[in-house]
DNA sequence: ACACCTTCGTTCGAATTTGAACAACGGGAG
DNA sequence: CTCCCGTTGTTCAAATTCGAACGAAGGTGT
């Protein structure tokens, strides 16, 4: 370690890229939460595992895997799971290969309140951040945050 | 409205920027908020808070300037100041030209817990983030990510 | 077969966040 | 000066989140 030393602060650059994408973060959660849950009762995690599961095969998930692709802890997507099979959009069975194993799976109504909150979202994410930029950009952060991405997915599991 | 014509979905390119913004974003704070956590005692809410604090003129500012800043509820706020204040990281004291309001202010003891903290936060800020990226990636996203909140605050307040 | 370490999903309590409701005040139109 | 409307910060109940602890099972080496 070099903490005797004086840190590296960042620059005023480097600052504005940190800044712009924590406020551009929070700025964005917030929204994307209202809109989803005045629209279609969903919360955006929710409207997450919905998207995570009918991309995959069989439109099911094993509860851990689906926990790495939302970045949430298993304890909060056990509690999310619990209350999209309450509402009757996703529902448990348990895994053929492993007894402790569960799989969620998308219902048919699920798939249902999917299809109706999409176009919605997407329309959202695209007038406040996709049609923002220009396609250079989209580019360039698609690449750079990806590498964030799998820097910190990275030493997540040495 | 153009919600009964077929929305236009995201292609690959937007697809990726927007996963990668999302994943990003909730892979980092979950890093930050441990490290923050194990080393300082401090979540992530509240180390920006005595930040914010420590940034303005005379280490004080307004409730709901500091919210909006934070880009948090009132309430949350409220909290947050209220939990900093039995660290004793956090003074309130009521704004002479408005009885109404309360200013947060930081304390001695909150400048040296913020001087503690912020070097192995920006470390780290700069481990996962910025040294990850180049140059050019950091101009292209700030700029680009300054525009998106820009888009997001303005019609906040219309 | 045995011990040992890991993985799986859940449960539990504590901490945090949110929006709505609230009381009190500011500030301008009339 | 009043009436009215927007603002300010707090309180409240409800919802969500997390990490630690847990029981149960997988998998490996011996």
């Amino acid at each position: 370690m070099s903490s005797l030393n004086e840190p590296r602060w960042l620059d005023q650059d480097e600052m504005a890229a940190w800044r712009g994408f924590v406020v551009a973060s929070n700025l964005l959660n917030r929204r994307l939460e209202r809109q989803l849950k005045d629209d279609s009762g969903l919360s955006h995690q929710q409207y997450e595992i919905l998207v995570h599961l009918s991309a995959a095969p069989g439109d099911s998930l094993r509860m851990t895997e689906l926990a790495d692709k939302l970045v949430t802890s298993k304890s909060g997507l056990t509690y999310q799971v619990t209350q999209l099979e309450r509402m009757g959009l996703v529902g448990r069975r348990s895994c053929p290969s492993d007894v402790r194993g569960v799989i969620a799976e998308l219902t048919e109504q699920g798939r249902e309140a999917l299809r109706r909150a999409a176009p919605g979202h997407v329309a959202l994410v695209r007038e406040l951040l996709i049609d923002v930029l220009t396609r250079e950009q989209l580019a360039v952060l698609a690449e750079g945050l990806g590498a964030v991405s799998a820097r910190l997915r990275q030493d997540e599991t040495p």
